[in-house]
RNA sequence: GAGGGCAUAGCUCAGUUGGUUUAGAGCGCUUGCUUGACAGGCAAGAGGUCCGCAGUUCAAAUCUGCGUGUCCUCACCA
């Protein structure tokens, strides 16, 4: 660095310093003799691009691992992406169809081929915007979980799972997407409160003969478009009012099919009609109920949503045109009663928006109960913590209550399920071909390869992501619990601290542990720091549709990536969300550039060795050792609390106000003097712990100084540099500095309400024969200092710093009344601050009771208020007989 | 419907086992400064019934109960 400019220009900074780091693998980290730090990174879908999210995530998942690093621990952060199969297909689906290509019409070969080419296309772009954040990940164990090593993991996992008892295949209801055509589970399932009618429906009494007799009951229903799946009628056995039903027979309307009325519980009495009409294939409860009562199921809606010829009438309809129609129909029947504004909660699928059709379909499942039990175990014993500790609450209702885990997708980007029919029906699950082929054989010998059709369908993103912290090391151990960890594995496993939204803590966080307990008998990290959610200034979550969302990269180009960081944790206490405000960042910006001038007026400092140190620079740097190991072990605390928001905020203010504002101004030389070499020494050593200090919050401006502060050599640099260690200080240094700066404080404020100009020399006089840290006092203030016993009658401002009283001398620049009017007003609150803390001493139950050190403290506090009023009062004496 | 969180300055939040807190910080706001590193700066200020009520205690922002407001998770009534 040749010449600063006034402004610190984080472009030309970051680029060459993030290029620097690569080109001799700081980032890069091997099993050791050391201590190991690891994390690994939620993995971003594949196609996905930086967002908010991302950006505050990261920052915390970099601000941990650069600490550790210069901890002096062997810190590894494993990035990686998820196939994300869902998001991604449709994705996939979406572009083909801009070019009129079905993905039907081109079959599986051909759509995954299209599906890789567009992951190579725009995979990993987030990965290298993480490096325009700054962050430190080891890139050379970048993973994908679709990778070869990686799947095959998912698919011995399945096996392993299978072969255990605890993957079976099912009929479920299960809830379908009829525009993405899977099944999704029900977290992915978002319930909005829908306007819908409720209609209420005539079924009249069947004769016995299928003829309607003239009575008849009446349901209500908000999809009388299933009617014609309908298997029965339900009303609850107590309820009185449908007593005379009991046995009957009702007609479904317009296809006058016969169902019974059955009697269950689950029908509320006080609901709709107390008639429920049961749809077993097209309503969740129905399907339990029918299960109960042994009824049959009718399927009368397709994949597409559309009705079946098993629906007699509006055959091949959409559901909701379906709706429209049969109403019409009902109401010309005679059968529509009224007709209800209802607002309802309805699924809709999250990726699609797609409204949710409960539908009956073979899926494959894993059981949650004893890998549900193990993992609340984990969390229960505090092997894994959870911050903020909230959230183990919630966890442990949904572990107490977990289903089982529907884990197929009708998709095909994924891992395909290793399940291999046989021609009668039957299958095998084995990890491939060959092996099926096998297992086939062996129960019927005739079989060949062309015979045996493997399932069609993959397995849920979230089935290969839960073995992450494990098969990003070792990819043979999931489904093998037999096998040696090798050696990474054994090094970095478990992980140390996970940092991700509290969104996917069932999703991802608990199968994690799952997978960790069940396959390396171990919790897969020791913490998990739950972020808030990024929402903009006024609360709303960010969105594209909202275009509340800025671009994190635009942010990066404007105000540097340190920048960026450090306003995206000015706003992250820990467990809220965030509200993010483009002011926190410019915040950054100023910090950078406070930082960058402190280093210009340091770095511009002229050095002789003639000179001598001067004492308000001795006791300066006395007190700034202090005051930097003071913060030192409040930031070191902090970090151990996850406060991490905190302990930039220690660094921050440590830097600004105690280095900048204090210690500089303390110890800077006259105009075009010089400074003295152990001063100058001082202030460069201190200059760079700030730097190492605040380095993980903000890597690229710290290493371009940190380089520039002393001689480097290539191959140097700031992230290996050790952590400032806090040494024992005297807090008597600190309490004298303290006391000084609050009289500092007190003159200016002199100077302040009179419009006295801060170079203007002041003479001030102190009551007493000692005060500490004199020098600086005269250095801040711009006073001459006179000790003396007592003020006389010179005319001036008197004040009182705690109960030392102090004296500025001025001439004619005094209104009396005016500080009499203060004075009086300081007395006032004096007095009744007395009268409060004598009423407590003068409760016998407080002095019995209390500790001595609390009574002790009132006591002081005490004294101190009888002493400030006694100088208030001679104080507005002296006044009014001056006027 | 079930469970959980939160409520402190204009905004976002600290406030550790109740007592050195006469409630703090950052930002914002007001006033005054071409102070020679920085106007992205310097200095001085204003600003709070600690959501309400009741209780426990010598002592409550802090503990308990009730209420109000707000947010979240899960489930969802045809």
């Amino acid at each position: 660095m040749d010449k600063l400019a006034a402004k610190y220009s984080a472009k030309e900074v970051e680029d060459k310093w993030y290029a620097y780091w690569l080109a001799h693998k700081f980032f890069h980290s091997e099993p050791n003799e050391k201590e190991p730090y690891t994390i690994v990174i939620p993995p971003p879908n594949v196609t996905g691009i930086l967002h908010m999210g991302h950006v505050l995530n990261n920052t915390l998942n970099d601000v941990l691992i650069r600490k550790a690093r210069m901890d002096g621990k062997n810190a590894c952060w494993v990035p990686g992406t998820d196939h994300a199969s869902i998001a991604t297909e449709s994705k996939v689906v979406a572009k083909l169809k801009e070019q009129g290509i079905r993905k039907e019409d081109i079959g599986r070969e051909e759509f995954l081929r299209h599906a890789w080419e567009w992951k190579e296309e725009h995979g990993g772009i987030i990965l290298q915007q993480l490096r325009k954040l700054g962050c430190s990940c080891d890139w050379d164990r970048t993973r994908f979980t679709m990778e070869p090593a990686l799947s095959e993991a998912v698919i011995n996992t399945f096996v392993y799972f299978y072969k255990k008892g605890w993957i079976y295949k099912g009929v479920r209801m299960v809830n379908w997407d009829p525009e993405a055509l899977t099944a999704v589970s029900d977290d992915e399932v978002i319930h909005k409160d829908t306007k819908s009618h409720f209609y209420h429906l005539k079924y009249y009494i069947s004769d016995g003969n299928g003829k309607p007799t003239d009575k008849f009951l009446v349901i209500a229903t908000t999809r009388p478009e299933t009617i014609m799946a309908d298997s029965a009628i339900c009303v609850n056995p107590k309820d009185e009012r449908h007593f005379w039903l009991k046995g009957k027979k009702v007609l479904i309307p317009l296809i006058n099919r016969e169902i019974p009325v059955i009697e269950d519980d689950y029908v509320e009495m006080d609901f709709g009609t107390g008639c429920l009409k049961v749809t077993p294939a097209h309503d969740v409860h129905d399907y339990e109920i029918g299960l109960r009562h042994n009824l049959p199921v009718l399927e009368i809606i397709d994949d597409h949503g559309k009705l079946n010829e098993k629906a007699q009438i509006l055959v091949g309809e959409d559901r909701f045109v379906a709706r429209k129609k049969i109403v019409k129909m009902l109401e010309e029947a005679g059968n529509l009663v009224k007709t209800e504004e209802y607002i309802s909660p309805v699924g809709y699928s999250e990726r699609t928006d797609a409204v949710i059709e409960p539908k009956l379909s073979a899926q494959w499942f894993l059981k949650m109960d004893k890998l549900a039990a193990m993992a609340l175990e984990t969390v229960e014993s505090g092997r894994t913590q959870f911050i903020p500790e909230k959230y183990v609450n919630t966890y442990r209702h949904w572990m107490e209550n977990a289903r089982d885990w529907c884990i197929s997708r009708q998709l095909w980007w994924g891992q395909r399920i290793p399940a291999y029919y046989l021609p009668d029906g039957s299958f095998v699950v084995e990890a491939s071909a060959e092996a099926a082929l096998k297992a086939a054989q062996a129960k019927n010998p005739s079989i060949k390869a062309e015979d045996l059709r493997q399932d069609e369908d993959v397995l849920d993103t979230w089935f290969s992501s839960w073995l992450w912290p494990i098969s990003v090391f070792d990819p043979e151990k999931p489904g093998h619990p037999e096998h040696e960890p090798n050696k990474d594995l054994a090094y970095y496993y478990p992980t140390n601290d996970l940092v991700t939204g509290p969104d996917i803590i069932f999703f991802w966080v608990a199968r994690m542990i799952m997978a960790g307990e069940e396959f390396m008998g171990k919790e897969p990290f020791s913490n998990v720091y739950f972020t808030g959610i990024v929402r903009d200034k006024i609360g709303r979550k960010m969105s594209k549709t909202l275009g509340n969302s800025p671009n994190p990269l635009d942010l990066i180009e404007n105000y540097g990536a340190d920048a960026v960081r450090i306003g995206m944790l000015l706003c992250s206490s820990a467990g809220n969300d965030i509200f993010y405000d483009e002011a926190q960042i410019k915040q950054g910006a100023a910090f950078c550039n406070k930082i960058w001038n402190s280093y210009r007026l340091v770095k511009g400092f002229a050095v002789d060795a003639s000179v001598a140190q001067t004492p308000a620079a001795k006791l300066a740097i006395e007190w700034f050792e202090a005051k930097l190991s003071e913060a030192v072990a409040q930031v070191e605390d902090h970090y151990s609390k996850f406060r991490i928001s905190d302990a930039l905020m220690t660094i921050y203010k440590l830097f600004w106000d105690d280095y900048c504002s204090w210690y500089l101004e303390a110890i800077k030389p006259a105009f075009g003097q010089p400074v003295d070499p152990e001063t100058y020494k001082a202030t460069l050593s201190f200059f760079e712990s700030l730097l190492k200090l605040i380095h993980p919050v903000m890597p690229f401006i710290t290493e371009e100084l940190w380089q520039d502060i002393a001689p480097r050599k290539e191959g140097e640099t700031i992230m290996y540099a050790p952590t400032p260690k806090a040494q024992a200080y005297d807090a008597k240094v600190l309490e004298n500095f303290q006391w000084t700066a609050e009289t500092v404080n007190a003159v200016r404020a002199v100077r302040s309400q009179r419009g006295i100009a801060p170079k203007e020399m002041l003479h001030l006089l102190i009551k007493g024969s000692t005060f500490p840290c004199l020098p600086i006092l005269e250095k801040m203030a711009g006073v001459e200092v006179e000790m003396t016993g007592e003020f006389g009658d010179a005319q001036g401002v008197g004040f009182m710093v705690r109960t030392q009283e102090f004296f500025v001398k001025l001439e004619g620049l005094v209104n009396a009344e005016q500080e009499i009017e203060k004075a009086q007003k300081d007395l006032e609150h004096q007095q009744k601050f007395l009268q409060g803390v004598r009423a407590k001493l003068s409760n016998e139950r407080f002095v019995a009771n209390a500790p001595a050190a609390v009574i002790e403290n009132e006591r002081k506090k005490e004294a101190d208020a009888l002493s400030k009023i006694e100088s208030l009062e001679a104080k507005i004496k002296s006044l009014k007989k001056a006027n």
